[in-house]
DNA sequence: CACAATAGTCAGATTTTTATGACTATGTCA
DNA sequence: TGACATAGTCATAAAAATCTGACTATTGTG
């Protein structure tokens, strides 16, 4: 919803409170490899709590970047994957994996030096 | 620093945790056009504290993204520039601000749409 | 009957992040 | 002398995000 203004904030602050959150980009880099049921999302980033997978999964589909299938088997099943939308992420989650790798050579190096 | 098992964690959520702060983009978005002073920062940037802007500011420093260039004239000057790192972000952000607006286009239709 | 598995929900505690307002230093201007 | 400007610091309060552990439903298996 816009402010009482008219505007709608500043987009760099929008798009990245979308994917801000602890795990959503980790979701979403999981998904991206391929559908992911509950529990193997659960499985595959397993500092995640419960609670807080269900949280971010909601918002991520409530924002259009996830697509939740849930089928009424018992027990249930529920497969989720990216929109569209979703999959567009891609290339910003590709650069920020060179950002994260920079920060990591960089502590990779201050390991090695053992202050000599 | 890494973890037990030498692992350095996630390359996505390091990178991110480097720009996570609610104002650390605008921050680096501001000084991609030119280099700033304390106070045009908090004028461009009015809803930020003169507290939190000085915290992100000396994060953005601590990780290489900006420069801080203090005049020990009185009244004191300082003015923050982004390195070459941070000004390498410049593709990133503009990725989030296609985010951004395709997020605010959607309200936009929303607001349009009275539910008729 | 008891137990396991799936995909959750919920309340409450804890942690992290942000906001608020008071305070600092020093020199210039009136 | 008193006020103003800059670029902060600091303690505390409030808000937001996350974590923890208990609880739910249903069906299959032993």
């Amino acid at each position: 919803m816009p402010y009482q203004d008219g505007t709608f904030g500043c987009p760099v602050e929008v798009g990245l409170q979308r994917i801000s959150g602890k795990w959503k980009p980790r979701i979403i880099y999981e998904l991206l490899q391929e559908t992911r049921r509950f529990g193997e999302l659960q499985r595959l980033i397993p500092d995640v709590s419960r609670h807080v997978l269900t949280t971010q999964l909601r918002e991520l589909e409530k924002d259009g970047i996830v697509n939740r299938t849930a089928f009424l088997t018992m027990p249930p099943k529920v497969e989720y994957s990216l929109t569209d939308f979703g999959k567009s992420l891609e290339p910003i989650l590709e650069q920020m994996i060179k950002v994260g790798e920079h920060y990591i050579s960089l502590q990779k190096n201050e390991t090695n030096n053992t202050g000599s």
